[in-house]
RNA sequence: CGCGGGAUGGAGCAGUCAGGUAGCUCGUCAGGCUCAUAACCUGAAGGUCGCAGGUUCAAAUCCUGCUCCCGCAA
């Protein structure tokens, strides 16, 4: 299988990609979303894959929607299309362009957490692994037959960050199998077993408000699971004003017996209690302010400030 | 011109409204004390108060312009 289109936006899709550039099959084209404004500053900001693919050569597609460029994707006759964190839900005619097949390589062991926060979602629920899944793209977001799928340990420390790049890297040799076993035409092709699958949508900032009736245990992993995106935070009033503080990774699970909420301060840690068990956060980010750990958080203000104090 | 917070020794901050000796909690260094400690005591070093102009007898503080950092929004 020598003419191959890669269809990818995110940085997870990244190493797979250069793989294919050094080692080849060189991709024909990349399709990948167009270039957005980011941050506070709105810079228009190309995704990285693409400075790649221009590096070496290859063509880079940018439609608004994938259907836009449909002609120019036949063109390429495209014997194999790999998706991997496009960015777009991909239905009718581009289904059909590759004369072999349109494969996803998905960030979790399908059928479980389909959708977009597959990687926040495995270290939330706290499993002990998770994967690359490759498989048949259909209309059904994530849906498809399975081809082929490799795992890893989630670590007790893991963030939302370590393992997004572990897995990035981890799709590099599923890619490769998964390749090897279609030229083979031996590939599998095993239908998701739907009473398994489970969906996850798209997080937002407000996802990542903490929620102290939670357990310690459900809140550590969370704060781990959401970092860097969507960051979770917790608020707090201070001079009258509601505040936002940014919570990280790590925290550790304490045995103070305290109210959901209620903050313990003492020798320079900073505990909250739960619905079940406390938690010690040590790095924090206060509104303006830029990340500390909670010793610094709390060295300029007066112990007086604490008492009664309550996170919510 | 999207809204807002901020820049003060190595760290986190107060001081700015009402201009007048650079302060707090830590850290560092030196010495002391203790069986011992995130312990305590004594002392010391360390700052062009983000940058550039302006007002003033006098500016961290007032005025103007600029740079950078951050929270929200997108």
């Amino acid at each position: 299988m020598k003419r191959i289109v890669y269809m990818a936006t995110g940085d997870i899709a990244l190493p797979a990609f250069r793989h294919l550039l050094v080692n080849g099959p060189k991709p024909l084209a990349l399709v990948t979303q167009p270039d957005k404004p980011v941050g506070r500053k709105q810079v228009l900001t190309p995704p990285r894959l693409k400075h790649d693919a221009l590096e070496a050569g290859v063509p880079v597609l940018q439609p608004e929607v994938v259907g836009d460029c449909l002609d120019e994707l036949k063109a390429l006759e495209p014997e194999l299309i790999v998706v991997m964190a496009y960015g777009q839900i991909l239905k009718g005619e581009v289904l059909e362009i590759a004369s072999e097949a349109i494969i996803n390589l998905h960030a979790s062991l399908l059928p479980k957490y389909r959708g977009a926060a597959c990687i926040q979602a495995a270290i939330d629920a706290g499993d002990a692994e998770t994967g690359i899944t490759a498989q048949h793209v259909v209309r059904k977001l994530d849906a498809g037959d399975l081809i082929h799928a490799k795992r890893i340990p989630i670590a007790a420390d893991e963030t939302g960050a370590s393992l997004h790049d572990r897995l990035a890297e981890l799709a590099v040799p599923t890619l490769v199998e998964t390749m090897e076993l279609l030229s083979s035409g031996q590939a599998p092709r095993t239908p998701q077993v739907e009473s398994e699958a489970s969906y996850v949508g798209k997080l937002s900032r407000e996802d990542g408000r903490l929620n102290w009736s939670m357990s310690a245990e459900a809140l550590e992993r969370r704060i781990r699971a959401y970092e860097p995106w969507p960051g979770t935070y917790t608020t707090v009033e201070e001079d009258e004003k509601s505040r936002r503080l940014k919570v990280f990774a790590p925290t550790r699970v304490a045995d103070e017996d305290l109210g959901e909420g209620e903050v313990l301060i003492e020798g320079g840690r900073l505990r909250v209690g739960t619905g079940k068990g406390s938690l010690e956060l040590t790095q924090v980010q206060a509104e303006g302010s830029k990340r500390m750990s909670a010793g610094d958080y709390l060295r300029a203000k007066s112990p007086s400030r604490f008492h009664g104090w309550n996170f919510c």
